[in-house]
Parts: C-alpha cells; structure tokens; sequence
RNA sequence: GGCCCCGUAGCUCAGCUGGAUAGAGCAAUUGACUUCUAAUCAAUAGGUCGCACGUUCGAGUCGUGCCGGGGUCGCCA
C-alpha cells in the first residue's frame, strides 16, 4: 500500500531536519498556500528556531542543502523568515501517481486501523412523515457511513426508528376515540387480530397531528395517552398488534424517501428493541446503586463536580411508569456493546439534542453501559433554514416534507435540463434518470458542503444552477471523462505510463495525491464538507486540464497514451468520492 | 440568567496543528465555442475576518471580556 504523497514528502524532510540535529517533526509539509513559489511547503523551521532558540533561514538553509542531496526535487528555495518552498521532479510526482493507480483506495487506507463503527442516524418515527429534520440526518449520516466502509472499516448502520414513547399512546387514544369498535381496544379480545392495518400511512400523518393539538388542550386525552403508552410498553396484546400495523406503514413508506437518499441501513431497529432489556436493565443500575427516585421519577444523577453548567439528571422511567428516550438511548447502548462491541457509536443527530447526548453518554460511562475503549460521539448538525433564515416552513407555517422537498429539487433539474436541449438528446427515460440523479445531487453536495454544525438557507435555485460550487458541476466534469473515454475506446486509443509535460497535468496530479489527507480529514472530524472541497478542487483541476491539453487530437501518441491514463485515474477517484457523497454520475448529461 | 453553536467580500460559504499578499462560488466587468460536452475555461474588481484587550517574532485561527443571531436548560422525541 502506497503512502500518501505529503506523508512521503514530510518523511523526507523530516529526515533532513534529523540530519541537521533537529526533530522530525518539523518536517512536516503541506500544500504551497502560493503556487508560483512551489507545490508544497515547510514551515518547520520557524517552529523548530523558536525551541531551539537559533535563526529560522539557518536551519531552513541547513535543511535545503540536506534536501539537495536527495535529487528528489526540481526547485528548493527559502524564502521569507523560513518557509522551504518546494517542486517535485517530475518522476517523483508521476511515480507516486503510477503508484496510487494500482491502489483503488488511493494510498487512503494505509495508516488506518480498521475498527467497528456503528452509524445512529436517519431517526424517522411512526406515524409522522419525514421532513425537513430528516433530510441532514440521513445525507451526512450516510456519507460518513460510506466514508467508514471506504477507508476499510466495519460500518453498521442503524435507522433507529422513533417508535416507543408517548406519540404511541397519543395515537393508540385518537384511533380508539375514531374508530372504537376495532378489536384492538378491547381488553378480552382474544384474538387473532386483523392482517392488514385500520389505517394507512397517509391517516396517520393527519392523525397523530390532531393527537398532539388534541393532547395540549384536553389534559385527560393527555392523561389516558400517557397511560395507553404505558401499557403498551407493558405489553397489552391488543395495543401492540395496532402498533404493529403502524409501525409497518410507515417503514414501507420512509423506504421510499431513503432509497431516493440512498441511504443504506445495515439495521432498521427502533426503541422499541430494546422493551424486553429494559427491565434487567433497570434493576442492575438499581441493584448497583446507580439509579434512585426523585420526585416519583427513576433518575441517574450524571452531574459531576466540576460541571460548570446545569446538568439535570437523565430520566429512565417517569413517575407514571413509562420509559422516555433517553432509557431506550442506554438500553440500546448496552444491546449493541452484546451484540457488536463496537470500539464507535456516533449519532448523526440534530445539535439541539446535545444535552440529551451528553446526559445518555455520562450515564453510559458512569453505569459501566459500554467499556471505556467506546467512542460515544454526538456529531451534531446546524437546521436547514428559509430565505428569511429561519427554519424552513411551508407557505403556511406548515412543515416541510422530506418527498416534496426531494421532488422539487428533481423537477427543477428537469427544468434547467430543458432549457439546456439536452431533451433533443435523450429519450424520456434517461431524461427522468438524469434529473433525478442531478437533482440529488445538488441537494446532497449543497447540505454537505456546508460546515456541519452551521445552518444552511435552503434555496433550490441557488443549488440548480449548475455553475459553479455545485453537485452539477462535479457530476459534469465526470461526465465528460466518461464522454471521453468512451470515444477513445471506440477509437481502440490505450492508456500507457504516465507523463507530465504540462503544469495542467502536474496540477491534476497534485490533486489527485491530496485524496488521503482529505479523507482523513473528515473522518476524524466527521466533516464531509472536506470531501467536498477535494472533489471541487479535482474538479477544477480536471476542467483547467481539459481546456488546456488535448487528448483525443494530441499528435503525440506517448502524450495521448498518457493523458488518457491521467483522465482514467481522475475519473475513478472521482466517481469514488462523488459516491462517498451519495452523488451518482450518470453515463451522458 | 447558565451553557452550547454561529458571526469572514454585496449574497452563500471555505480557511487543516498560529505563518508569506485571508480564499472559492454567485452577482458585476472583460476575453475564449468550425475544437475531446461553453452546465466549461482564463482574467479584472470586490475585505477594519462582529468589537476590544491579551499571549506571540507572527492571530481569521489561541485566551479573556463585550456586542449581535440561533439553540437549549427534569418527567416530548
């Protein structure tokens, strides 16, 4: 496995400070922040002056002859206070490029231990639709899902169904008060229950509304609901066959908006899973101690002294004897240490649950829940709001919903590709194809290039305008790879060993070898906004070598050969951090 | 009020462990299509990095305090 091209280029350097009896760690080097000084830079030498008390272009000086000696690099100059510029030789550079074509990972998995990840994300509940909320769970959660399996690690990934606290009992109640007669409320039924649901999706997404509203202004419709979800969760046949049908109408349905997402789940578990630990759970934290009763709730107390802020207790069991979120959050915790004993758990979830996470994740620690050698991480996001900068409503105040949001975004790909003539082009079918694949994209690329935690505004035709930092654009530049490569093949053109006569071809080089970097950028900071800013620049790379080099016409067949194993490479790197991003390029556009 | 997040060009946003002249895209201006897809490329212009102190040879980046926006703070998820 090839090592990355800048951790190659620290080592050496690194080397030449050790050589000149300074540590190797300022050695490191990173991409030249001006390229018409050189292709990276060092700027250890300021660092390593200020321990060692001496003049920074003195050691840069020392370390520049050292450098020298390597015969790796075509230009070495010191400049500034201390800043080593560098330029590689050629044979360097394409060496390293041979190389990582052989390598279908890029140099990306070879300082990376593989571990056990569970993904916690997605997140929709019975009965509601998903919506706007949804939307950033499930691309940033999926992207960092692919992100995992790409550097060689064990994703698995859960959707975590919302299908066990009060909204059960709300819905059970407003169906009863509806429809009273059916078997489900009758506490001698003695069964067997109907096959198919009383009610489908599309009821319970205006009942569980009327529900909640009836529920704020009718405390005893509140009261029995609370108590409905309690014997629910005790178990009463009746209920949990009712639950059962609207538990399966809404997962057939949020598959729909997943599968348009892309999104993958290795699991489709709920807080319901966890019904039948709980109870052991809940006597070994009260058997150890860990839990006690405070104001007729059963509570840990995961405050700790040097807490600066207020940190209330996390509730397991409220005082009318039902479990909340946070219980089934531990429950599930420890059921997936049983069954996976993960050394991860990140939860892709909105960042105004942070509170809610810390409390689950002190409790987990404080409970011996999971092994101290788990990471528990929150990787929490910013809302997606309006123009007006608030979060996105319908015209009417209403919430937005996950399908309409995702068909907008299609049929305004399917406008632009109107007015481009491509449907003089293409049939229907791979018109629709296109637009979907293209309205996706400019969904996904916009949400994950923004910083995770900031809120974004929402604007379809900002992110449809295919110029520019777009998904579009990204897709584009493959496309005309693909578009190229195609023509070759039909011309029985080969690719051969790879050549750099042009600071174009050098440029898409360097991109190309920044890939590992990027990934393993955003995978410790779970930040598919680097990957974004990687397949932006390949791409401006590529589009700046396109317009600058021929390939097809090119005269000189060594070069053409070349080139095309150039375009090759880019292609595939491409396509593959594209997909990390969930973005799908079709064949034409 | 406590705590968390955000504040960078007219707009939308990047900015890695503190380094040279703070970067992209959109919008504006100018050039490049008989040419491998112009959904592209090349160039110009645009800035008191919210404010003030502090640490440092050096701060958009680190520390403290303010200001502005958003979120959150015990039986919803």
């Amino acid at each position: 496995m090839t090592a990355s091209l800048l951790s190659q280029l620290s080592q050496i350097v690194g080397q030449a400070f050790k050589t000149v009896g300074l540590d190797t760690s300022y050695g490191m080097v990173v991409p030249s922040q001006r390229r018409e000084l050189g292709q990276f830079q060092c700027n250890g030498a300021l660092a390593a002056a200020k321990q060692a008390k001496r003049n920074p272009r003195e050691i840069a000086t020392e370390v520049l002859t050292e450098l020298e000696k390597t015969g790796l690099f075509s230009e070495l100059t010191l400049a500034g206070p201390g800043f080593i510029n560098i330029r590689l030789m050629d044979d360097f550079l394409v060496g390293h490029i041979s190389d990582l074509a052989e390598d279908s990972y890029f140099g990306c998995r070879s300082r990376h231990m593989p571990m056990k990840v569970i993904l916690d994300y997605g997140g929709p509940n019975v009965a509601k639709a998903m919506h706007v909320g949804h939307l950033r769970a499930t691309i940033i959660g999926e992207s960092l899902r692919r992100l995992r399996e790409f550097m060689g690690d064990t994703a698995i990934s859960d959707v975590h169904f919302g299908d066990w606290g009060l909204p059960m009992g709300l819905l059970i109640r407003e169906i009863e008060r509806r429809q009273p007669d059916l078997p489900y409320f009758d506490a001698g039924f003695s069964g067997p229950y109907p096959d198919n649901s009383p009610v489908t999706v599309e009821e319970l997404q205006e009942i569980y509304p009327a529900a909640s509203a009836r529920s704020k202004d009718d405390p005893a419709f509140l009261e029995s609901a609370r108590k409905a979800t309690f014997e629910l969760q005790k178990g009463r046949a009746g209920y949990l066959a009712l639950w059962q049908h609207m538990r399966d109408v809404s997962i057939a349905e949020t598959r729909t908006d997943f599968d348009l997402l892309g999104a993958h789940f290795t699991e489709w578990k709920g807080e319901a899973d966890t019904n039948d630990h709980i109870p052991q759970m809940m006597d070994r934290l009260a058997k150890e101690g860990y839990s006690e009763v405070s104001e007729g709730a059963v509570v840990i107390n995961v405050a700790e002294e040097s807490d600066k802020k207020e940190m209330p207790p996390l509730i397991l069991e409220k005082s009318d004897g039902a479990v909340m979120y946070g219980t089934t959050d531990l429950a599930t915790i420890e059921m997936r240490r049983e069954e996976h004993d993960p050394n991860a758990i990140l939860y892709i979830v909105d960042a105004r649950q942070s509170l809610h996470f810390e409390q689950v994740f002190r409790a987990a620690r404080k409970c011996n829940s999971i092994g101290s050698d788990c990471r528990l991480e929150h990787i929490g996001f910013g809302t997606v709001n309006g123009k007006d900068g608030k979060p996105l409503k319908t015209r009417d105040g209403g919430v937005v919903r996950l399908r309409s949001l995702i068909e907008d975004a299609i049929g305004e790909a399917r406008k632009v590709i109107a007015e481009t003539g491509m449907s003089e082009r293409f049939d229907t079918a791979e018109l629709d194809d296109i637009s979907t694949k293209v309205g996706i994209a400019a969904i996904k690329y916009a949400d994950l290039s923004n910083q995770r935690m900031s809120n974004y505004v929402f604007d379809l035709e900002r992110f449809t305008k295919f110029e520019g930092r777009t998904g579009p654009y990204q897709m584009y530049a493959a496309v005309r790879i693909k578009s190229m490569l195609r023509k070759a093949a039909e011309q029985n053109l080969t690719e051969g060993r790879l050549l750099a006569t042009h600071d174009a071809e050098r440029n898409l080089m360097l991109a190309i070898a920044a890939l590992p970097e990027a990934i393993t950028a955003a995978a410790e900071k779970n930040a598919p906004n680097i990957l974004c800013d990687h397949v932006y620049n390949l791409s401006q790379e590529f589009n700046s070598f396109y317009h600058e080099c021929p390939v097809l016409g090119e005269a000189n067949l060594d070069i053409r050969a070349s080139r095309l194993c150039l375009c090759g490479i880019t292609l595939r790197q491409m396509e593959k951090v594209l997909y990390i991003l969930g973005i799908d390029v079709p064949d034409r556009m």
